[in-house]
DNA sequence: CTGCTTTGGTGTAAAAAAAACAATAAGCTT
DNA sequence: AAGCTTATTGTTTTTTTTACACCAAAGCAG
């Protein structure tokens, strides 16, 4: 095999974290592994690249074929290129994350024969090739992003609580081991100091207990202000 | 060709932003391309990843045989991956950019045939391939990074004045046609409060003017802080 | 229907951080 | 010695952040 040729016997996949919300946790989206390298381990949802396909249009596909979604949130993050990060060959990844509202997600469609299963993001355990560190690093950017875009409410259904929201914020951006929340009021007073909340003036129902106010996020609103300059920052 | 011998067909690079500070203007290091395709264009610095490389090696590679400097500050961007980015196949090409002092770069060692000349970020006009998109990425990443770790100091060299210092940031951060400056004295008040610049007791000589005194960025105190939870912020 | 339990909703004061702002100092040049 | 250029330094005002506690509204249990 001349050098010119071994250049080319390489590939290149994509993994995404697909994170989602329940109301209590963080959670990402898993998927076991029913083939060796790896097989039986917890792994990202990830694929081959196909020869004319964009990164990002593979990335987009991986979603869809494992959740049918379209159209959701998904941002790059970065490549993963070590020489033995792949048992059987270079296998350069680029990892990608994703927010998705949980209750969209229907389990298991029939495309994926492998099991998949959302995992609490502190709790997932040793799972196959370098995922562990692809996941850190979604989990990362997701912490500095969630802050400064308001991209939060990807993971919350339409209408939501101020609570629901304070839960999503603490989710993410808490240490597991930190008994410490956000105030209430303080988070309170600056999310709505944003003006990007509609308050839909309906409450919840059948909750045992005062019913909160349900608010929506005014994505135009936000389109809006970010003409005129604004940054979001939380 | 099999199915599967054509996810083979293709290969990966990796392409350096290398910036550098003069005084007056962040720069970056561009190479003239002498082959086509886009001979003739300034480009970025890079390479095809060798078969048994791991990314970040390919990226210090093409920095060393470039500049013939090695252990600078070097941090990967994200991965371009658009399908027709690169004309004769399919490349994807991963971001770096990296951060050197101006003067430890001696003009165009032998190694390299290429051109190279430094280049006014604001003033680069149309390079080769997707080179504008990626050097606007890179930007962006370090104008992110600047302000929350104390990299700025990797552009100038060991000893430097408050002035210099202010002048880099606002070369990095001030957007081209705006006409605001950073406040002197917030600004040395800001960046002395954190206590990681050296006074070195050292005044500027042969300036037709009051000399300024010159400083060191401490870099024990920094990993010592960090240790104890600091969080740099300009 | 009463009271208990649970979560929702609200304002103010203190502290910290950021922004605005101008006069004197020190060296060199003429 | 006067003039030019850049360096150095503090205070006030404004804005942002933090800390903190009580009443409200619904379902539930008795």
């Amino acid at each position: 095999m001349s050098e010119v040729e071994s250049f080319f016997k390489s590939a290149f996949s994509v993994d995404n974290v697909i994170f989602g919300f329940d109301g209590g946790d963080l959670k990402v989206l898993l998927i076991q592994r029913g083939a060796a390298p790896y097989k039986g381990k917890w792994a990202l949802p990830g694929d081959l690249v196909y020869p004319n396909e964009d990164l990002d249009t593979a990335a987009e596909r991986v979603l869809e074929q494992l959740t049918g979604l379209r159209g959701v949130y998904l941002e790059q993050v970065k490549a993963f290129g070590a020489v033995d990060r792949h048992p059987l060959g270079r296998v350069i990844t680029v990892a990608y994350f994703s927010l998705i509202k949980i209750s969209d997600y229907t389990v298991t469609p029939a495309s994926f024969a492998q099991s998949a299963k959302w995992h609490t993001v502190t709790k997932v355990g040793d799972l196959a090739f370098d995922h562990n560190e692809i996941l850190e690093s979604c989990l990362k950017k997701l912490r500095r992003k969630v802050r400064m875009t308001p991209i939060g409410f990807e993971l919350l259904p339409p209408k939501f609580t101020l609570t629901e929201l304070q839960q999503l914020y603490e989710s993410i951006l808490i240490p597991p081991k930190s008994k410490k929340r956000i105030d209430k009021r303080n988070f309170r007073k600056k999310i709505l100091s944003t003006n990007l909340l509609h308050d839909l003036n309906e409450v919840q129902e059948g909750v045992a207990h005062r019913p909160a106010k349900l608010y929506r996020f005014d994505r135009n609103k936000y389109e809006q202000l970010i003409a005129e300059g604004y940054s979001f920052d939380i």
